[in-house]
DNA sequence: CATGCCGGAGTGAACGTTCACTCCGAAAAT
DNA sequence: ATTTTCGGAGTGAACGTTCACTCCGGCATG
């Protein structure tokens, strides 16, 4: 029976981003879940347990996001167009999943070891930046540089987007992307 | 005696930082501060408005910090590069602070009118958009993109440098900094 | 002696977690 | 085909702990 589990999964996400961690009782989520208190002890070791799991679940989600329709066949310029605009597009289509990324990857409760998930994951991204500064074609920084001028820029956009300060149509977004890559190209 | 709720502020300010808020009991805000747990509630109504207070001070340190040095009398260029770096500075050199205003940014808990002083303090760098933009030296793009597109990344970098992620030397930063340069300018 | 600031034991509420129990489908026995 | 047994997923009242917050005795100040 993965649906319990599943259930257990979606009032997390659903109160953990709405109210905050330690507004979200062990007693809500099961009740949002319709599951008994118990249930969750039968899936998850303890509710850190259970909001770890979550995280490493949604980053997984968010990593395949970002890297679909993703070829290294594709010129570079097209292959930093698809994840920069996938990247937009799942922070802004994926409200709750954001807020709830967020708030876990800044606070001092994420576990090391699920940090490290992420170079897993992306791999295929930092193989990307290598490529382009190789060619020539990108400027020569840190990996992780170019990741904040390209990526936290639009997930700082989508949480703006959703807390209403911009409104994000598909001519905005390309804009900002084409600025972004102006920053990075040589 | 404003030495005793300095001393909370600064208690508060660490214990948070560290542990995050529900990790941080007014008991050990206390200790910390060398204070007893009812002088807490002499200088504020209760932990959510320590809390907010405490925001609200750091939002102000970081808006001065952020124009020190400022004059419209400067060239366009320059005073982006005096915004820029002062604030990646703040960032780098504050990291209690940093990691207390990411914390509480990202957080459910943050009161709507709180947000808004933000707008309050940080006139003067929307005035340097509109200007820029008026003299056709940046791109036509909403204020909020150009806080992406260049404080957020400063954000974002001082954050990797503090988990170690990478090391940010003087030269490094000034490249970043060129970067979200080339971003915004037309 | 009076006044007001301060401290920290005390309090009730809320939380995460447990565990004795229910329930039901499948397997075993008749 | 029918009855009995059994295992384990599911449950929620109860438990101990922790927390934010109160309240009053004591201490410093004038």
């Amino acid at each position: 029976m993965v649906e319990k589990q599943d259930a257990i999964f979606d009032a997390t996400l659903k109160l953990v981003s709405e109210r905050g961690f330690h507004n979200a009782p062990t007693s809500s989520i099961a009740q949002e879940a319709g599951v008994g208190v118990g249930t969750i002890y039968r899936y998850f070791e303890n509710k850190e347990d259970l909001i770890d799991e979550l995280y490493k679940r949604l980053k997984l989600q968010l990593a395949k996001a970002m890297l679909a329709g993703y070829s290294v066949d594709l010129p570079l310029r097209e292959r930093f167009c698809r994840i920069w605009i996938n990247t937009a597009r799942y922070y802004i289509d994926h409200p709750l999943e954001t807020a709830f990324i967020e708030q876990y990857t800044n606070s001092p409760f994420l576990k090391p070891e699920t940090a490290d998930i992420h170079a897993e994951y992306f791999r295929p991204v930092y193989e990307f930046i290598k490529n382009g500064v190789y060619e020539g074609v990108l400027k020569d920084l840190l990996p992780e540089i170019f990741a904040s001028l390209t990526l936290e820029v639009a997930i700082s956009l989508a949480k703006k987007h959703r807390a209403g300060a911009i409104v994000l149509t598909g001519d905005t977004l390309e804009r900002a992307m084409d600025a972004c890559w102006d920053a990075i190209k040589r």
